[in-house]
DNA sequence: TGGCCTGATATCTCTAGGCGTATGGAGCGC
DNA sequence: GCGCTCCATACGCCTAGAGATATCAGGCCA
């Protein structure tokens, strides 16, 4: 690549002039005077070694050499206008690539609205998301493989992270219909003791894990479980079914199936933490972009 | 098309250094020092509106701006580079395209030798090649339909165009080798008077039809025109047969048969002018270049 | 802590070039 | 012949920008 040698402001004179044919009318529509774009194309032509138009009295026409020159230069300055109008969507966050890691259990809740409204924002943002639990989300933050987390109970550690709460939730227990304490309107944790738990493999998400398990510790028994789950639907269909009982986010009330009840739970301190999580030191606008969307459209309470 | 606000060094160095990502290294590159490629790089940000490089201590890299920026700056170099160097070919006459008329009975003759070293010195340029009579040919270079004129008995009153004689020619008698005339060196053209001849048809050669048929008449007959042909090989094949005689240029010669004999004529003055024709305003390098090629490159005399 | 590497800043110089007005000069039509 | 159109030429002005040198500031390593 050697050192270019042809002015833009030239290059764009000789585009215009030959369109226009006509030395007045490409000065007209350049905005400049006619004597000047006589010079620009001198210059032009001077530098490029032969002339570029050919002047006979009464009608410029290209020659040759400039019919030549004619389809780089157009190219040139489109894709400079092309480029710089993308490169400038994309400096100011209109458009590029966010990568979003989120937690299994939030994509019933906070993530379907979080990518509407941002969608709809930023039409030409292209979202690449996948599902990661807690750890993994903060080491690829760190790898600076996923540009944004949203993840269940953050970490207070990461000194080089930006970590807002999104959402805190209670517990829930998930009943079937049938069970005798969906009866009541809450239950005490303690009275689940001696039901079958249905929940997620502890591999899936360990921090809700653990907490929902430290919740029955703290009640003063260890939960007898009978089956996993992948997914919070199969947990709620294998409730219905009667296999057993589950504690949950309370956001896990938007799925509605006829036989499992919900039922809050006692003592209601115990409460999961939803947090947006992204590099301190990102300059990109979509993050911002992002932040302030989750900001604006503060996902429903349950 | 709207007015470029990129100027090229700026987007040669912002190229270099995304190759580089070393502030120093790239200066050394574009032959600069280091401080102006960090000015350079900063006005280009600055009007691009965004950050291009993150400057991170130890490393530089692109932003996603940078990024989206880079093939647009890349491609436009390129495009004015290559651009350039065609546009310089086609000025100097080391590419572009010609357009040459040449009378047929010039196929196996001039043309032949003319367009291999014309091809051989200018290898970038395509010759468009047309069969035409005279007359058309001279109307074509008027319309700059053809740039080059190859033809016989060249019209004298054409102020426009340049003429240059390429080959004056005698007649010869073509003969079939049994043919009583065969046996003498020279042929009085009467003694032809009763022989039928094979001739081209007029349409296909005014002029040289017209000269034969006048040589003729000079001699004090009208030939029996027995027989056309289209081509000089057919004639001459028909020649062979014994079908007649004929009367050609002398490089008819070219075509050797060996039921054929060729014999000078006389009287020897009559003789048939091949000429190159040009418009004397045309400016292309490419008509110089072949002209030029005419000249260094005399056709074989027969 | 003191070099060393790397990039940013400050300041200066110089010129290419972009633009203007005024003018010249060749064709062309009346 | 006169005026009109159209392009070129001739200055003059002025800014952008490309280049240099000198210096500063932050990380890194010994």
């Amino acid at each position: 690549m050697e050192r270019p040698e042809l002015p833009l402001p030239q290059l764009h004179a000789f585009v215009v002039l030959a369109e226009e044919l006509h030395f007045g009318h490409a000065a007209a529509r350049l905005g400049i005077a006619q004597p000047p774009l006589s010079q620009q194309i001198r210059r032009l032509e001077d530098k490029v070694g032969h002339a570029l138009f050919s002047r006979e009295p009464g009608r410029v026409m290209l020659t040759p050499t400039g019919l030549e020159l004619l389809p780089a230069a157009r190219r040139a300055l489109t894709d400079l206008a092309d480029g710089l109008a993308a490169a400038r969507a994309v400096g100011s966050g209109r458009a590029g690539h966010l990568r979003i890691g989120f937690a299994a259990s939030l994509a019933l809740t906070v993530l379907p609205g979080l990518l509407f409204n941002f969608r709809q924002r930023f039409p030409g943002v292209h979202l690449d998301i996948r599902e990661m639990t807690t750890a993994p989300q903060i080491a690829a933050l760190h790898d600076k493989t996923i540009d944004i987390g949203l993840l269940r109970e953050p970490p207070a550690d990461e000194a080089e992270l930006g970590l807002r709460t999104v959402l805190s939730e209670p517990f829930v227990a998930v009943l079937p219909a049938t069970h005798p304490l969906a009866a009541q309107r809450t239950v005490k944790l303690a009275q689940l003791a001696d039901s079958p738990f249905v929940l997620l493999p502890r591999a899936v998400g360990p921090q809700l894990h653990d907490q929902i398990t430290g919740l029955c510790t703290a009640a003063g028994f260890t939960p007898q479980i009978a089956q996993h789950a992948v997914e919070w639907q199969t947990v709620c269909a294998l409730v219905e079914t009667g296999l057993g009982v589950s504690l949950a986010p309370a956001s896990i009330r938007r799925i509605r199936l006829k036989g499992v009840a919900f039922r809050r739970i006692e003592p209601s301190t115990a409460r999961t933490r939803v947090a947006v999580a992204w590099r301190r030191d990102d300059q990109s606008p979509l993050v911002t972009h992002l932040l302030a969307t989750l900001g604006q459209d503060p996902p429903d309470r349950p």
